[in-house]
DNA sequence: ATTTAATAGGACATTTTTATCCGATTTAAT
DNA sequence: ATTAAATCGGATAAAAATGTCCTATTAAAT
């Protein structure tokens, strides 16, 4: 569904946001242990979300990453993805025509519009507080 | 969504099926024309769908590969889907957790359990049979 | 029997994705 | 000012996916 470094992506903005609420900052190294993802390539992930204005980064001594309050209410998961994988998700034809549309399509089309309005919908309504929710309370998880 | 494999897989295979409804045996060759794939490739994956009995391959001088009339009733693209990129797409966590399941989820483990489980029911319900009745009439494509 | 047209399958090549390493830069604390 | 702790960013490495090439095998036609 999701590259492998949009799924870190999510996973991270997410603790990020969890933290953030507790008004912590947190390190790169904290937050590959608390998702269990590689140190390094998280670090390049982090710069991708950090370049599309998704987290804020800190740079120095006691440094980090952290969410504005009033971010994490309204950033959506939609914008993660759009950031890491573009919108290849929701617009691309489910067998791969480069020009497949409605005037045009394949013999799925429309079985596929569907499905990708569903997860589109969804990844537009879903923000990075909502994520949280859970976390908090120790009925969700982002690592194994 | 699904691998580059999958994409030519399922569409190979609605093409052999709608020459099958012709009884028209087709090569490689004129496979790989008409969904406009790359040959060898395409090759390997028709080995493969042809390994998991999902097409008849025919060695030799006027040989190539076809679809039994009753098989291409009942031969639904999950099938396809299952034997080149296995179940992953609807059964992997979408945030890539390796145990995500209902009592350790992960935050957005309900919303994704629906979504797959709308793409697993249209797999599992649509028919090669299904896939070709566009084609027939020029209403659907299977390439560009 | 020989030739020809086709798939089978192993080895290899390329590209993309995933992942690592390291020096440069920034900033807080001493 | 110096040191220590952090991100930034470029170069590189490894792994996986995609794609190619070549020989072997098969079977029909001559």
């Amino acid at each position: 569904m999701f590259s492998k470094a949009c799924e870190y992506g999510i996973r991270a903005a997410t603790y990020i946001a969890s933290q953030s609420k507790l008004s912590r900052r947190v390190s790169l190294k904290e937050i590959a242990d608390e998702i269990d993802s590689p140190v390094a390539f998280t670090a390049k992930i982090l710069q991708q979300l950090s370049r599309n204005k998704i987290i804020d980064s800190v740079k120095g001594a006691s440094g980090g990453f952290e969410i504005s309050r009033s971010q994490i209410d309204h950033i959506k998961l939609s914008q993660i993805v759009y950031a890491i994988d573009g919108n290849n998700v929701y617009v691309g034809c489910g067998l791969g025509l480069k020009k497949c549309n409605a005037s045009k399509p394949c013999p799925v089309h429309d079985k596929f519009v569907q499905i990708r309005e569903d997860l589109k919908n969804m990844l537009e309504n879903t923000s990075l507080d909502e994520m949280t929710t859970g976390l908090e309370v120790g009925l969700t998880y982002l690592k194994r």
